[in-house]
DNA sequence: TGTATAATTGAGTGAATACTCATCCACAGA
DNA sequence: TCTGTGGATGAGTATTCACTCAATTATACA
């Protein structure tokens, strides 16, 4: 037919507007910047994503795909629930650890008046697996039963959230942190 | 001297403010809207806060103190740490409901890049005595001795966060969340 | 009551910025 | 190689918005 578009330029996009979302917030990253930094015309981003907003909702999606990965990846389905939360943990503070930017504007977007619906519930879909997990700890009397789902879950994130902001303060303590984090979780959780 | 500033005028611009800031997010909330809302003229605003960042910035000292104050009067200065964190813990969670407004900007504000270093200072200055409860804490042997007193204090504000987002989505179940956030948090920090 | 001072007002201004579009150009299929 | 389709470009546009300022008004104090 005709050209076909570029995988490498929506990338391009992608991560210019992380860096500059990151550094000024979603606000103050104007789009012609956006373009210049990943070395397209103005135009050109306006193709691949019809307004701003939906360039940030594109990349919410993308930065949750990423972190989903990396907690997911080699996950051990058959393993007991520690294990598998454990495993979870590490890959997540690490996630976080690694990529400041992305950790970043992921905050500044869950605060955002732009997200859709859709947006949201794209971005928890690929975490189904993680919320099984959850349910079999409880299912299995190794959680304590008066905490919903959601709790367990939400709390989980809040503490790997602790955790690395502690870390990034002070990086030698990293793998102490990281201990202390899952211990407080765990022991939060488990029935005694 | 001449006529006084108004304290009124004040509180109306910081009120209306916090009104289109959670409705809106910061940067879709113009100043002209945020003084009409207050009833004063756009001049008016720019009399009382010199810029929009200024207003931004004062905006989330008085949020930060409301909050200190919720939780810190009537502050059981004589009682043991448990009895103590139990009554941050309670008025936090409590505060959080009762103020959802409040509760999302300060979330924005956090994020954003528009704080300054003083104010993120003044920001934690009103909840001194809550640092202190917790390294009464352990140094009193309740608490684990691996966890340093950020962790625990950050820890404290996750837990208060995931606790509000679950009790608004489900009202009724106010006072079991909120019990069960404690406990989780109680178990996550003392020694076994 | 008179006066100096500073608050109040809102129309105006300049800068910033999301998005458009006429033109050019690269590529897939014939 | 030719051609039609649609991507790429960037100057241009319409709008929005933070902030200004000259004129007006309220108030503390003498």
């Amino acid at each position: 037919m005709a050209r076909p578009r570029s995988e490498d330029k929506r990338n391009a996009i992608l991560d210019a507007a992380t860096r500059l979302f990151a550094e000024r917030g979603l606000a103050a990253a104007p789009t012609s910047e956006i373009s210049k930094l990943a070395g397209v015309a103005e135009g050109t981003l306006f193709t691949y994503f019809g307004t701003k907003d939906e360039l940030i909702n594109s990349l919410y999606r993308e930065i949750k795909l990423e972190l989903a990965d990396a907690m997911m990846s080699d996950f051990p389905r058959k393993k007991n629930v520690r294990t598998r939360m454990r495993h979870v943990w590490d890959r997540y503070v690490r996630w976080g650890i690694a990529n400041p930017r992305q950790r970043k504007v992921l905050g500044q977007l869950l605060v955002s008046e732009v997200l859709t619906k859709e947006s949201r519930e794209a971005g928890s879909a690929p975490f189904v697996e993680f919320q099984t997990m959850i349910r079999d700890g409880i299912e299995g009397r190794v959680f304590r039963n008066d905490l919903p789902v959601e709790l367990i879950s939400k709390s989980l994130g809040a503490l790997v959230e602790a955790t690395i902001d502690l870390t990034v303060s002070n990086p030698s303590k990293a793998d102490g942190y990281r201990e202390s984090g899952f211990q407080m979780l765990w022991a939060g959780i488990t029935r005694r």
